[in-house]
DNA sequence: AGCCATGCACCG
DNA sequence: CGGTGCATGGCT
């Protein structure tokens, strides 16, 4: 059991000893439609949103380059939809990540606030 | 009160 | 007629 603790603690570990820290801001549990390939986005819950993404104003979005646990790097469209007065916050062009990382409904995804400079790293973990 | 999972209208 | 962009409604 050369893995037991997970595969994000186990890089997080090897990270924090060969690079800046990886500190972890927040997990979305995917839902059905989060980790559906059809849709490519994921829904950001809005108090996350507003506490660790850019401030985002205009609907369209930003790009937002994150890398992964492996040090890939990849783009995401960070927006959000008018609701009700509100906002809805997503991430979109996700559909090549839920691919490649093999994520269904119930899987998790980590972000990550890489230091110094603030940039953001995503990790996933499968159902336990 | 209002988020957010998902439905769905309508734009191209 | 497929997806974007938003609306709806279950749920807390």
């Amino acid at each position: 059991h050369y893995w037991a603790g997970g595969f994000d603690s186990e890089i997080q570990r090897i990270h924090r000893t060969t690079r800046p820290a990886l500190n972890p801001l927040f997990e979305k549990l995917l839902t059905a439609s989060d980790a559906d390939i059809r849709l490519g986005r994921i829904v950001i819950p809005k108090k996350y949103a507003e506490t660790f993404f850019p401030e985002v104003t205009e609907s369209k979005g930003l790009m937002m380059n994150i890398l992964d646990i492996e040090n890939k790097e990849w783009k995401f469209n960070f927006r959000f939809w008018p609701n009700c007065g509100s906002r809805t916050y997503v991430l979109e062009g996700f559909r090549e990540f839920l691919a490649v990382k093999k994520l269904q409904a119930g899987d998790t995804v980590t972000f990550y606030r890489v230091e110094p400079g603030g940039t953001m790293a995503i990790g996933t973990r499968k159902t336990s």
